[in-house]
RNA sequence: GGUCCCAUCGUCCAGUGGCCUAGGACACAGCCCUUUCAAGGCUGUGACACGGGUUCGAAUCCCGUUGGGACCGCCA
């Protein structure tokens, strides 16, 4: 057990939740505002927050901080629900679910703001200018914190302007809302980017004028580009749709933002959801920011996908196919998955594995890769031979194609991969294929010799 | 500029004073396997930013320097 670790986990200490304990149950939330869809920023944090209520078993909140009236839209909210949906983040109060600290939307509770705004007036901490309300910062104060990622961290209340909770337009600011959000749901850990450490002595005063308790903080290390500098469409993808879109895995996705920032200390790089739940501790995180590396994440999602099961491989890939207009439906369920499996790994994702593998489903792309024109008049001859004879193998069995073409490759003293080779070209129009066999074996017999003789390879 | 934060291979992580001539993974290079490629196996290149302390002993603690980042909005 981690000592620094301030949240008693409730599995390994045997305590009874819920009921009269209530008060005690983790409560985290992933707070995006609808500006944009769920990019890998916020991606990570959603994650890290879900992580921790998963594993502490509380409860992860999705609160939607839509104050911006000029750029929150609904559209947004909707994407960023599903992007969430997409990554297997699912909350357990929110906007759609509901919940006993709602409403969970911040334009739906500006009662509450308000409420607070009058108490911080009346009791002279706040001032109106224009129509709008602002918090006075007190001089000479000490304002400190402890995180449970970055440890303690203070700061003089003198370097700080004051603060708008209230802006002209009736809507509260950041800086005001999540403070009176976060204590009136009940939030015991705020777990969000380190960009929001220099906030966060802001909203300590507004606790502290509040007379309210601190939740207990911590903050997640930034995720940066390639160029080290903070992630930003420059650098390809943003939002984790575009992920979907080119063939990743939710689960790898998943794993691979898992590993910004956080490891589960052994050498287990690959993980499923689960185990992640299971092997998750913040004190585990660590401070320094993370760069997003492309190849990292292209071998965690050819991992994942070598470890699914033929069918589910297949619905991954299906989309991919139709999307190239290939002819999916003219071939059995059974016949697309055993092609996947032929192709053994593959592609590391789903889009390449499709492209790697448009031969199984029709003839048509091998004829526009390959022209069978490289083939000389001798050559072909050969060819012929050797191909009429295989064709002619009493079982089409990739084993016994292999053992006849050996065979017949020493008899004829012909090298084999010169059989091979123009063997595979003719079948799939690569040069890169599965064993040649192999893929011969899942055409069928009748397909080769089809394309065997469009090429005139076979007599 | 002010405030705050960070600093181990190119990248992601391990390391919480002795087990570190610093470990794993990705990437890269080579070899093996081989009908091609992928996968797999083996090997290699490669880092504690720098300078001072503290200590019998420092990647680990302290100070400074340098370098990076964040925030300083009636955006969140």
């Amino acid at each position: 057990m981690h000592t620094q670790c301030t949240v008693p986990n409730p599995q390994a200490e045997g305590r009874h939740r819920g009921g009269t304990e209530m008060a005690d149950t983790v409560r985290v939330r992933f707070a995006p505002s609808p500006t944009g869809a769920l990019h890998i920023g916020g991606g990570h944090t959603a994650l890290f927050n879900w992580l921790w209520a998963r594993h502490t078993g509380g409860k992860f909140i999705l609160r939607i901080e839509d104050t911006d009236r000029e750029r929150s839209t609904k559209e947004y909210e909707d994407t960023i629900m599903s992007g969430m949906q997409w990554l297997g983040l699912d909350w357990d109060e929110g906007p759609d679910t509901g919940g006993p600290f709602g409403p969970y939307r911040q334009s739906e509770r500006l009662s509450t703001y308000r409420e607070a705004a009058e108490r911080l007036l009346e009791e002279g901490k706040a001032y109106r200018d224009g129509e709008a309300v602002i918090f006075k910062v007190p001089q000479g104060v000490t304002l400190a914190f402890d995180d449970m990622v970055y440890g303690h961290i203070e700061m003089q209340s003198d370097t700080l302007k004051d603060v708008v909770m209230i802006k002209s337009d009736g809507m509260p600011t950041y800086n005001y809302a999540v403070v009176i959000d976060d204590h009136t749901m009940g939030i015991t850990h705020v777990i969000r980017g380190e960009d929001h450490i220099s906030n966060t002595p802001k909203q300590l005063l507004i606790y502290d004028a509040l007379g309210w308790e601190y939740p207990t903080f911590a903050h997640l290390p930034m995720i940066l580009g390639k160029d080290k500098k903070k992630l930003s469409k420059r650098h390809g993808a943003t939002s984790v749709y575009e992920y979907r879109d080119m063939g990743y895995m939710p689960d790898s996705v998943f794993n691979f933002l898992a590993l910004l920032g956080w490891s589960p200390g052994e050498n287990n790089e690959i993980f499923s959801r689960d185990e992640a739940v299971g092997l998750f501790d913040l004190a585990r995180v660590i401070k320094k920011p993370s760069v997003f590396d492309m190849d990292k994440l292209n071998y965690i999602n050819q991992e994942h996908l070598k470890r699914l099961p033929p069918y589910e491989r297949l619905a991954l890939v299906e989309p991919f196919w139709r999307e190239m207009g290939l002819p999916v439906d003219s071939h059995s369920r059974e016949y697309l998955a055993q092609s996947l499996v032929v192709l053994c790994g593959r592609g590391q994702t789903a889009k390449e594995t499709a492209g790697y593998s448009d031969y199984f489903l029709t003839f048509e792309p091998v004829k526009a890769r390959y022209d069978g024109s490289e083939i000389g008049d001798e050559q072909r001859a050969v060819l012929k031979r050797f191909n009429g004879e295989l064709l002619a193998l009493p079982e089409w069995k990739a084993p016994v194609m292999e053992e006849f073409t050996r065979e017949w490759s020493t008899a004829n003293n012909v090298k084999m991969k010169d059989i091979a080779m123009p063997l595979r070209l003719g079948i799939t129009g690569m040069k890169v294929s599965p064993g040649v066999f192999e893929v011969a074996e899942q055409l069928g017999r009748d397909e080769v010799r089809k394309r065997l003789a469009y090429y005139n390879f076979v007599e």
